[in-house]
DNA sequence: AGTTTGGTAAACACAA
DNA sequence: GTTGTGTTTACCAAAC
């Protein structure tokens, strides 16, 4: 790891004194700073997450007592850091910052604001399974203070009605009639107020009942206490629309543009649920920025959400104000309904929707990741920093107990044997397995040993939203983006775009990569070029590809084979794929699990970079062809020999793309035409 | 230690 | 002349 860091930087150094004369112009900035620290920011995220994952298992099983006790202590401790500021953290800082994104995750009772959000995302503080605890723990939090708000406010409105009820009641204490009707009236409203309670407790008892909820006594008088835990989004969503469209129509139709504003932020993409909204226009203060808004009865005074320490959060302002009423001027003023306002709220609400997308999936993994983790909890860690995935993944496999409460295909495919000897030293999730940074990751499988992280082919979308580099080759991401493409052949410029899409380490110093791209392209054989109508497009020559890279895979390829039989899959790709995977000890599980694109391109991407190896170490004589995947099914191709199989046809790909099929697909095309050319300079 | 592979930079040619 | 595409060479580092 050290050695990594430290020959990235040397390799670095020429690359840039060589560059120095900066022919293109191209902004060098990015690649030696960023790329240095991201090594320990990857490695953090890794255990980070890791460190979620345990943290949440072990409150689970702890009492809620303990838990509160951490919260109090830790919650400070975050707090603070949380204020600093999370810059690449330094060695030193380590262990600090490792604690903070957690604890900030799993502790802190604070809502994050969407920029601080935005930021964690950006600087890739917290790997993609922490931001999504953290996202559950904000989401919940802003719910948490929804529906206290609403609740509260029901309560007050029917007190209120009640009051008024009794008045009218003294007031026209001589008709009996009206007496009736008022001491109807009155029950009605009571049992208003019953149901209003009676929903807050169902809401406690579903939370509860997903072990999601912690209940604080003594809080703030209402029935809802606090969520400190995570919880289902979409399950949140439905509660609170129940819950809003139950009792508060009317005073939606009161406050429901809220205030100054009025944007109609549901133009340009109708979000899908009101919760959604909220947060992004409001921050999760919405109840009581209507409040403010509407009714005055009580006031909120300097809780506008976009309102925080003096600041105004309004993304990219930041304008300092000494008194709310300062800016509440500069609010109207500065962020009026104008083209600009209206846009930087409709990208807010689209990150906000990326956000949710993404906290779908990765809850999805969270919950496998935590059914996994079950299983043996117990094992203690050797050391706290790396946490051996890997061999909990073989352990599971031998109990895919605990019913996955999500997609996680706890099938056979689970890798048998470990397939490495993950044994001794693999500390793990080293930088070396992550996503490397300088020169890209040769092979994972230089060490095998040395297992990689799930991580990789699971946070495709980790990829395309932070600033990291992927553990590819530049050849294994051209031949990935050429087989994903429906016709198996790309133009240059469609390459481009699937990278800059896939990859928001490529949507940076252009020239730079293109280059490369370029310069694999011409430089394998395995992409050969052709002739189209409309011009050149690039295809990939699976066997050359293969060929590539004669090595051997260190892992028996008795066992191999094992696995491919014991898989069922065809041998040709299944070999590859596998023995890929194995080597990196990706377990399989993670692939089918994800349910993603992502997986489907990483996945296929890690393949090929192993496939490789894998197929010269595995010579399997029948199908001595190297599971050559799809040949560009195309025209005329001048491709050297002649690698045409319709059996193997769709053999590769097949296992992953069935495996997590998505409909994220259509998603990640649109991405293409949003990002693909704005975004890349 | 030598070879292979991959990443990067850069020069160059060519066509639109 | 500019830009995009494609080829090639060179250098370096890492892995083998």
């Amino acid at each position: 790891m050290m050695q990594e860091s430290g020959t990235e930087a040397t390799s670095n150094g020429p690359a840039n004194q060589n560059g120095g004369a900066s022919v293109e112009g191209v902004p060098r900035e990015g690649r030696p700073k960023s790329a240095t620290p991201s090594v320990d920011l990857l490695h953090l995220q890794q255990h980070q997450a890791l460190q979620v994952a345990r943290q949440i298992l072990l409150q689970q099983q702890q009492q809620q007592q303990q838990q509160q006790q951490q919260q109090q202590s830790q919650s400070q401790h975050l707090q603070s850091q949380q204020n600093t500021g999370r810059k690449s953290p330094k060695a030193s800082d380590k262990q600090q910052s490792l604690q903070v994104p957690v604890s900030v995750a799993m502790m802190t009772p604070q809502v994050i604001t969407p920029q601080q959000m935005q930021q964690i995302l950006q600087q890739q503080v917290l790997s993609p399974q922490q931001l999504q605890v953290l996202l559950q723990q904000q989401q919940a939090l802003m719910l948490q203070q929804q529906l206290q708000e609403f609740y509260k406010k029901q309560q007050e409105q029917l007190h209120l009605q009640l009051l008024q009820q009794q008045q009218q009641q003294q007031q026209h204490a001589g008709s009996k009639q009206s007496k009736e009707q008022v001491s109807a009236q009155q029950l009605a409203f009571q049992q208003q107020l019953l149901q209003v309670q009676q929903v807050q407790q169902q809401h406690l008892l579903n939370l509860q009942r997903q072990g999601l909820l912690t209940i604080q006594p003594g809080q703030t008088g209402l029935p809802l206490h606090s969520l400190t835990q995570g919880m289902i989004p979409a399950e949140l969503q439905q509660l609170w629309k129940e819950v809003t469209n139950a009792h508060v129509k009317e005073e939606h139709n009161n406050s429901s543009n809220n205030g100054h504003r009025g944007l109609d932020l549901s133009s340009p993409a109708p979000p899908k649920n009101p919760l959604l909204n909220q947060h992004a226009s409001t921050n999760g203060q919405y109840m009581s920025h209507k409040r403010e808004g509407s009714t005055l009865e009580e006031p909120s005074p300097h809780t506008h959400p976009l309102y925080g320490h003096g600041v105004c959060k309004w993304p990219g302002c930041d304008a300092v104000f000494d008194d709310f009423q300062s800016f509440l001027k500069h609010l109207n003023n500065e962020h009026a309904l104008d083209d600009r306002s209206t846009a930087q709220c409709r990208v807010q609400m689209q990150v906000v929707q990326q956000l949710e997308l993404q906290l779908a999936k990765d809850k999805e993994r969270l919950q496998a990741m935590m059914t996994h983790l079950h299983v043996k909890s117990t094992e203690p860690k050797a050391t706290p920093q790396p946490l051996n995935l890997v061999s909990n993944v073989t352990l599971s496999k031998s109990a895919p107990e605990a019913s996955p409460p999500l997609s996680l295909p706890q099938t056979p495919t689970t890798p048998t044997a470990p397939l490495t000897p993950l044994s001794q030293t693999h500390s793990v999730i080293t930088a070396n397995s992550l996503h490397s940074v300088g020169p890209m990751r040769r092979r994972y499988s230089e060490k095998y040993n040395m297992p990689i992280s799930p991580d990789i082919s699971q946070n495709k979308e980790f990829y395309m939203n932070a600033d990291v580099r992927p553990p590819f080759t530049y050849a294994s991401l051209i031949r990935q983006a050429i087989l994903e493409s429906p016709e198996k052949q790309l133009t240059l410029n469609e390459i481009y775009n699937w990278f800059t899409r896939m990859f928001a380490y490529f949507r940076r110093n252009a020239a730079t990569w293109k280059n490369a791209v370029r310069h694999n392209l011409s430089l394998h054989k395995c992409f050969v070029r052709v002739e189209n109508v409309k011009g050149a497009v690039w295809t990939v020559d699976e066997i050359e590809f293969q060929k590539r890279r004669p090595q051997k895979i260190s892992g028996s390829p008795a066992l191999v084979k094992n696995i491919q039989t014991s898989l069922g899959y065809g041998p040709t790709l299944s070999a590859a794929f596998q023995a890929s995977m194995a080597e990196n000890n990706i377990p399989l599980y993670t692939t089918a699990s994800i349910g993603s694109p992502t997986l489907n391109s990483l996945a296929n991407a890690i393949r090929e970079e192993m496939n490789g190896a894998m197929d010269h170490g595995n010579s399997n004589g029948s199908d001595s062809s190297p599971g050559r995947s799809p040949l560009p099914a195309m025209h005329h191709i001048s491709v050297k020999e002649e690698p045409l199989d319709p059996e193997d046809h769709e053999g590769p790909l097949s296992l992953v793309t069935t495996a997590n099929h998505s409909p994220d697909f259509d998603h990640h095309r649109d991405y293409d035409d949003d990002q693909g050319h704005d975004d890349m300079l």
